[in-house]
DNA sequence: TATGAATGAGATTTCATTCAT
DNA sequence: GATGAATGAAATCTCATTCAT
């Protein structure tokens, strides 16, 4: 700051120099924005992350236009890598059976104390169609894996298991601080509802919007 | 102030002219925020229920002194009349199971399309610790009937019967604008896991925080 | 309220009646704001004194088209009642200067609880323009006795009394909580400087606005 | 900090250069809100400080996160200042008597025309503890140079002292419209009062709440 | 480019006054 | 004439976003 910054040539700053502190605010902000939003919830003040992220205000919205813009990449990520996670997890797992109730406890594990994670899995349904869709394709994997080895019950469609995860999520979201891990028990339940032992068939959607099996 | 009343219809106005009127107000502002309420959650602008209601911001006020009264008063009417109706169709289904099924489909009708009382749900677990203590005697009754004639899985708390139907309302909320009447697969696996044709025990939740059962 | 009511012809309903029950109103509420503006202030909110008067805001908005007018009417009554009470007192004095002092003390124990009295003095130097003359000429009444026994410093004026009453009882406002009684030492001080064996001449004040002697 | 400052003025500004742009703000909003409290008392609309200030609603609650927090450290400025101004006359002014006179003088000058200041001095005797304790302080040592010099008369106390600067600058606001620099003549009385001259003891003071000398 | 101060629309709440019954 | 519910214009405070340095 002193005798460097005389010696040092102002005009051609290394760009990339540049670049690589950039990058590293913007991961800076990133990291900051999802501690306080699992902690805080959606509606927290910009300020707080901000501030944690030990960036202006200024520097914030360079990098992400809108609090929103913000919140959906912090919410992507933490999708993208719980289900990068979640794709090796099955990958190693031989057996179906294990491999679906692995993904739904490395799931519900994950966001037990993400509060905005849920709140936006609530919202849409997912962060983004993309990561949806994603999901859903992985679990569709899942389902079928389960299926052909006749281990899932007749009829189960892979909505439904998003459905169900989703609504798991939120069930441990709020009971985890008065009961951690009671979802356990939730899970084992639903799964045992889920599994190919039960014959009787499920109910029919109404076919509305844009559905697929 | 029985018989009397009976016999003499003279003039019992006086005071509660005016109170009549008020009631109607209070009335429509009920109305109003559970329908604002229900349409956008819990964090609407008081003055969008005032212009729905009719009446201006000072009335609301007179009725309600604050916002979060306000919620509480229709959440608790909400949450209560819904608990009325339940009890109702308990008492009147002789077939324990099929008064649990039905309680569940029930609530779940009638959370589908209210966000706040989600999200008051989420948030506290209930409007109010009273609703909260009601509703679990409630589903206690459910539950040792199924228990008495043998339907309901071993070791099934009423605490996870709660937790269920915590999480279902939410899944319900998350999906039913997509996908209407999914929630009924949804709640028929989860149902068939609770029966007793599952023998294999549940995992023990932590005995944290102040459990019970 | 029951059988007289119907013995008694409704038309012609005693005008007198009305104007009795009219005037207990308006008593009523004198007294209330009296109690209330002294506790709390000139600041308090209408409906606490009409629930205090027992009337409804109505009725209290008929008697004092403005809150203003009752702030105005009750200041008035308790300077005037506390003007009439220091006559009286002065009258069964002989001793000019015992007359003054006694005036003094009644003043400030009048005023010792009586918050809004004091805003409204200090505000305008008294409620009202008409109550001030009374006062003014009261208090040099009470000067000139004690000129022509020769016991007031020379050149005290009028001016100079009443601006030493304000101003104590200012003081007995803002201390009486913490320290009653000690406004008397005050008092003592102050009339102990204006006693004759005071001879240095005092300052003179600048002949600005509209004064007197 | 000391020699190095004058011998370089190269390139201190980096992180000082937006403080100064705030600290002229905060400066700015000090200033108007002390010309607003003193006209308008503390009653007044924090917006129409902004206005004054020339600033945004958000600056002003930026710099002072509650109208109280605006108002104390408005206050509290004035009263060290004065106190700070009173300090040093009095170190000037040889004469015990005189340096008491002059204390006096210099408050009711400051606080003839701030009404805030004599508001909250009314209602809390200071703006803080601390302020009063300086205050006290200092009123204490001009009257131990007053005793010690034989000049105050004998019994009084330094809380004596403080009530009567109380009881004066309310005076001095009540009336200083109308007759200014009335005050002074009251002022001169008050001291007379105080003078070693008078022989005749005080009346004892309920020896109540937390009371001292 | 980074900073964080500034902005100002809007959210909640209060209260003097009016008006339907 | 009495009642007290209704009114709505302020007043305080928050926070997503912009902008001068």
């Amino acid at each position: 700051m002193t005798s460097a910054d005389q010696s040092t040539p102002p005009q051609p700053p290394a760009r990339r120099a540049r670049r690589a502190d950039a990058e590293r605010n913007r991961a800076a902000i990133i990291e900051a924005a999802g501690v306080v939003f699992a902690e805080q919830g959606c509606a927290v003040d910009v300020r707080e992350i901000a501030r944690r992220s030990g960036v202006g205000m200024g520097t914030l919205y360079r990098h992400f236009p809108t609090k929103d813009d913000l919140l959906a990449t912090v919410m992507e990520r933490e999708f993208t890598s719980w289900l990068t996670a979640a794709h090796e997890a099955a990958a190693a797992t031989e057996d179906p059976w294990e491999a679906l109730t692995g993904f739904f406890e490395q799931t519900l594990d994950n966001q037990a104390h993400n509060r905005a994670l849920v709140e936006t899995y609530t919202a849409t349904g997912a962060p983004a169609r993309e990561c949806a869709r994603h999901r859903d394709a992985f679990i569709d994997e899942l389902r079928i894996r389960c299926v052909d080895a006749g281990l899932l019950r007749d009829g189960v469609t892979t909505a439904d298991l998003v459905l169900l995860s989703t609504s798991l999520s939120q069930a441990v979201q709020a009971a985890d601080d008065s009961r951690p891990g009671q979802w356990r028990r939730l899970l084992r339940i639903s799964l045992d509802g889920l599994s190919s032992r039960n014959t009787e068939p499920l109910p029919e959607s109404a076919p509305h919007a844009g559905a697929a099996t």
